[in-house]
DNA sequence: CATGTCCTTGTAGGTTGCCTTCATGGATGC
DNA sequence: GCATCCATGAAGGCAACCTACAAGGACATG
């Protein structure tokens, strides 16, 4: 039961392919083929992958060790969260993916909070679906995305998660716009004005959908697009409205935001993490700043 | 934090000397003192031994990371156990300490029910003092001594212990002897006859003690003897009494068992195991047998 | 106080295990 | 059917680990 060789399961279990854990080990294809069926051996023979495709795949006793390997990596990362806490300093560098729009609101807090830690954050901005985000843990720390059905994403059962913020979504326009006197616009005053929406399916258009259903009557969406910063700047730049998370939307550049009466739009912003790396004390450090960050921007 | 390191820290902090746990490991005491310093070397050159006499002992911060050491091997061992289970059968060798008038009454039992399974049981017999046995787990699966303070003996706080049985102690006599005529003998018959002791401050003497407490009068050993089986024959072949455990005493040899009317004095014999060794499926398969065998003992 | 023993640690050198390179073969998609 | 992707195997290099040997410090014993 030689921990190496649990290890490179449990990493098969999270890439899928022996190129895949090679290129994350730094390795061969040929290198972790020859290590496969060495652990093969030295546990008794019993087959732990089989052809899948041009790929493989774990077999059932290859997935009951790669769980062990998940278990013996969290116990590892627990002797390291201790030992650095008996250091005194979290230290080590926290690789942390994030939503762009989530990141422009939280990261500035959060670099000046560990601005006089030893720890160091590599951080990269990505913009995919919110199914896509449990995968992306396997190469990253943490985590951050944002979810529209409730603090926990789906596909994150068996990760650790954190809320970090609940941001509603408004109703953004021209700061001149008619609308702008109100302290809060109606489904009635939305179909009235033309949308910039974002492509169908998009979490967004929900909002739009609720609008629609409410006065039963659709609105009227000129474009599809999916930047917020570009709808930022033709909304400035005309009359129509646009659906616009409230803190990740630049307050005055022409820009006015306002809630939807009778509506609770929002999104969660949330961090997820695997359960071994969520041991680390670094990366617990980094955790709390950004919790921190969000209720910064709440309060 | 590599599991190597861990381990062998581990190993340290049982076995006290780079020797022992070179001997332990089949090294080299060259290679294990290497391997620490290498071990130092990558926690960051924080010292993890000292000298002490002319041996070493762990630093705060060696034990802190040996202790993270037996969590690795309980983690592993949780999953060599289940590993065990899914191939449906324990296997492998347990290696057995126990003091011998306890494996005499429990081991045929154990072997037999042990005798259609695939573990395979390596016993050794010891006959030390009860507060060692502790130490015996460094080197056994499992220990089986006796204890005279209840079922948990002193110095097994951090290990998993299990009591197998509770033994009375009795007086031993001649078959045809006076006082074999009575159920029970009392404190006041007792200082009447000539005893074969153990030497003094063996736990087996507390209970001529309590005798002489009770009664007021000391009584009078002739010798003082350690084996059972030599006290037995002396015992058998005079008038002379002794105290000597219930089960584990061969009955029908000429000798006659009785208890004494008040008094209470048993021993436990009781199992003691290092917690990630208490792990293994074909440990826990002995450690039931064992079990089992007290029951059918006391039964 | 000298001597012997026990333990650790360091150096030099050998061996083993792991990895890379290169080549082969199967599965998939165009 | 061809190109591509992926896994796997054989051969060889390299580094890590271990053994052998020697030296030095601590303790017990005469």
């Amino acid at each position: 039961m030689d921990p190496r060789h649990l290890d490179l399961l449990r990493e098969l279990a999270d890439r899928h392919s022996v190129t895949a854990v090679a290129e994350a080990t730094h390795r061969t294809p040929s290198a972790v083929s020859q290590q496969l069926r060495t652990a093969q051996r030295d546990l008794g023979g019993i087959p732990l992958v089989e052809p899948h495709g041009r790929s493989v795949r774990l077999t059932e006793a290859g997935k009951l060790l790669a769980d062990g390997g998940r278990d013996l990596a969290r116990t590892i990362a627990q002797v390291q969260a201790r030992w650095d806490a008996y250091l005194g300093s979290a230290s080590g560098t926290v690789r942390l993916a994030a939503l762009p729009s989530a990141a422009a609101v939280l990261l500035p807090e959060v670099l000046s909070r560990l601005a006089d830690t030893a720890v160091s954050l590599e951080c990269t901005d990505v913009d995919i679906a919110e199914s896509e985000y449990p995968g992306m843990v396997v190469d990253h720390d943490i985590v951050v995305g944002h979810s529209f059905t409730g603090p926990v994403p789906a596909g994150a059962e068996h990760l650790v998660t954190a809320a970090l913020l609940r941001e509603p979504l408004d109703i953004a326009m021209r700061a001149d716009h008619v609308l702008a006197t109100k302290a809060r616009v109606t489904a009635q005053d939305l179909v009235r004005h033309e949308w910039y929406g974002v492509p169908l399916g998009y979490p967004f258009d929900d909002l739009r959908i609720a609008v629609e259903t409410t006065v039963g009557t659709p609105v009227r969406v000129v474009q599809r697009l999916r930047d917020n910063r570009l709808i930022e700047a033709l909304v400035a730049a005309s009359d129509r409205v646009a659906v616009l998370p409230r803190y990740s939307t630049t307050p005055g550049a022409g820009i006015t935001l306002r809630p939807v009466h009778g509506m609770d739009a929002a999104r969660w912003i949330v961090a997820i993490l695997r359960p071994d790396r969520a041991e680390r004390l670094a990366v617990r450090t980094v955790l709390e700043a950004l919790r921190a960050a969000g209720r910064e921007v709440v309060g």
